[in-house]
DNA sequence: CCGCATTTGTTGTACGACTGAACTATTGCG
DNA sequence: CGCAATAGTTCAGTCGTACAACAAATGCGG
């Protein structure tokens, strides 16, 4: 006889239970209002004796809680709310980018219970610095916490680069100057971290939003990167490098990029390729860019400043190349959604038009679906909320682990 | 209180039994060879005993086929040899495409039970005529396993167009002419017939092979198209409608493409492009094509004829084209082994300088991983083996349904 | 040729998890 | 105050898997 192929996993009794755990945690977890143990019977078609048997240990594990009866108006015993226990079990989100580090904690319910930024300008900085400091940050957050009896479930470490997360590994940074490095030891945490990219990330924090289930991520910065988000989840490809649309081709002719190739995306759309084409200084802050863009909006046609017309122009350029490379992105991933974020969400009513036009052009399925272009709705340092999320998804993929 | 969100599905006890009998099935059907009871055990974890009784019921259901013991040479009471059943379930592969029309039927263990092809040019064709046609040949190969006792499970209809398989309607196929059409009550048959992309199908073909388990599928022909396989299972994202490289940008100072957009790659690679350039005419047999690069290749420095010369340069432009095109695909999506199908197939050699250069040139990745193209290894009608196969792994997915 | 070690497959009991129905608890309403 | 309605709990029933003991079949050494 030979070797069968490894299969997925057998099915025991206690699978059952878990499975069902997770099904009612995720009834309770993803429901908008407090639901009684008869509402999540009706809702996951369990029985309500099953049901209260698995309420009454996520109860008892502090995953949920109980409110004080209320009188529903309707005839018959009023059911006992359930909802997301608060600061019992929370996940950490932490991140080391170019311009900030910082960590947000976050409960089951969505609350922050806790958050540390940190600005700075850390490109080319040293790794061991730059991740033992936030690790301190961390370990103090995190103690805190525990002296309080609340139980840290684990942290996502947002990176700006190419991260294997199977091996932990970071393999490039390059506006960090990373490169080749297992970050999580230099956190010197006591706690499960896992690392990720910060797009992908900051892409999951937009499902605390009303998003659709699938949509394309992305965002702008001195780099420009991407996520792809289907059915909630993330697609991640063979090693999570996928949505470095920065890259992709918007003209062969066009100039020479730093990653050696010629006319990516980056040389049109950047941060950095923006402002310069704006005739303001590459490092100059995003507000700059944005009053100049205000004024020439205010006069349009009656004659606006020469800056003015000059930062109209340069985001116009940006707009068409960022259709194109989008149109290319819906063209091959089929998502009928953009969620624009970072420097592209305030960008984004000056960039729309350009981007919309070339989409309606360039995108085969243009006459069955309209792409929806749509502003990044997760505020500011969307990454460490996402890691949070991401970190508390997974308290709920196996509450038994927690109870 | 409030409603729920619709949850998964609960997990009864039945679905563990369906789950394991999906498990012990796999096993056997993915084993290089036969596996006795007591491999389907250890390869699965489950107990001996739980298999004997889930092998049991799928040996009586006809989905597996027991053996006559051999001596295997070893101590120990030999076990009985395991097969997927000849024969006894089978698949169908339907497609209806620009130059042909056909079918294939396969069965549990791989075989070809019945095969029809027909060859034609059905471009702007009338839908119900073709259908009605291939539903025939479809209805007189079905009636002729059912009178031998095979059990035919189901089939799958390949169309080279947007297909939204959910709602079983074809949206729109340029090249037969056809659009926004429910193809199914078309053919005729009494079989659960679905819908798909063809290059889709054909890519699942391929898992039949040594490919590895995630890889980009990409077939060349007037149009080109592309299918995602993660993990031996295809992308398909919101709606299906990915892979359509064809239009992907490879420079906006382009020709004008029949999408109306300017640059595709469909215009630098696509079959008649390709055959144009090289001075023949666009609905010349791919051979003519082969016959003079070869030519070309006898003699490469030493003077080939013009003619030769023209179709070298026309396959280079092509390959420089697809390479960019692939290069963008990659990095949007992150797999490292790209499968070339259609007309690249016998392309391949002439294609693959350019297109590994450019790809080394443009994938962001390209330092950390090596980039794997290579020739589809299905046979002709690629799709017809990848829509059987894809209605019998949704046998091996339920098995509980047909025993 | 026989007994033993070894491995396979089966049988029977135990246990765990969900279900359905009956029962208790609690409320609104006439 | 009693009835109808709804929530939650209890309990026997059923089903599927696990474990252990057992029967079956083979190779091997003496």
């Amino acid at each position: 006889m030979t070797t069968a192929a490894p299969a997925s996993e057998a099915a025991r009794q206690h699978t059952l239970r878990e499975r069902n755990l997770e099904l009612v945690a995720r009834a309770v977890f993803e429901a908008p209002g407090p639901l009684s143990r008869a509402d999540v019977a009706a809702a996951t078609g369990l029985a309500r004796a099953t049901v209260s048997t698995l309420v009454d240990r996520l109860v008892a594990g502090g995953l949920l809680r109980e409110l004080p009866a209320v009188g529903g108006g309707r005839a018959g015993r009023p059911g006992v709310p359930l909802v997301p226990a608060p600061r019992t079990v929370v996940g950490v989100g932490l991140e080391a980018n170019v311009d900030y580090l910082g960590l947000r904690v976050l409960d089951l319910t969505g609350d922050v219970v806790a958050e540390r930024v940190l600005d700075g300008a850390f490109h080319d900085s040293d790794p061991a610095l730059v991740l033992g400091r936030l690790g301190e940050l961390a370990r103090d957050v995190v103690d805190g916490l525990r002296a309080q009896g609340i139980t840290v479930a684990g942290a996502r470490l947002a990176l700006p680069g190419l991260v294997d997360a199977r091996a932990g590994r970071l393999e490039v940074a390059p506006n960090l100057g990373w490169s080749s490095l297992v970050p999580v030891p230099l956190l010197g945490l006591d706690l499960p971290v896992e690392i990720a990219n910060e797009a992908k990330l900051a892409a999951l924090a937009e499902l605390a939003g009303p998003v659709p289930g699938s949509f394309l991520y992305v965002s702008g910065d001195v780099g420009i990167g991407a996520a792809i988000v289907v059915e909630r989840a993330l697609f991640l490809g063979e090693r999570g490098w996928n949505g470095e649309i920065g890259h992709v081709v918007v003209d062969p002719a066009g100039p020479r990029c730093s990653c050696g190739a010629f006319g990516c995306l980056e040389q049109y759309a950047g941060k950095e390729a923006i402002l310069r084409g704006a005739g303001l200084p590459p490092d100059a802050p995003l507000a700059d860019l944005l009053s100049l863009l205000a004024d020439g909006g205010r006069a349009p046609s009656a004659g606006a400043s020469a800056e003015a017309e000059r930062a109209g122009a340069a985001v116009r350029t940006a707009g068409r190349a960022l259709g194109s490379a989008l149109a290319d992105f819906v063209n091959l991933v089929d998502v009928s959604t953009v969620v624009l974020g970072g420097a592209y969400t305030d960008l984004l009513p000056w960039l729309r038009p350009d981007v919309e036009a070339v989409l309606v052009e360039r995108v085969l399925a243009a006459p069955l679906v309209r792409i929806d272009v749509r502003a990044a709705a997760a505020g500011p340092q969307a990454a460490l909320t996402g890691g949070a999320r991401e970190v508390l998804r997974g308290v709920l993929g196996d509450p038994a682990a927690w109870v």
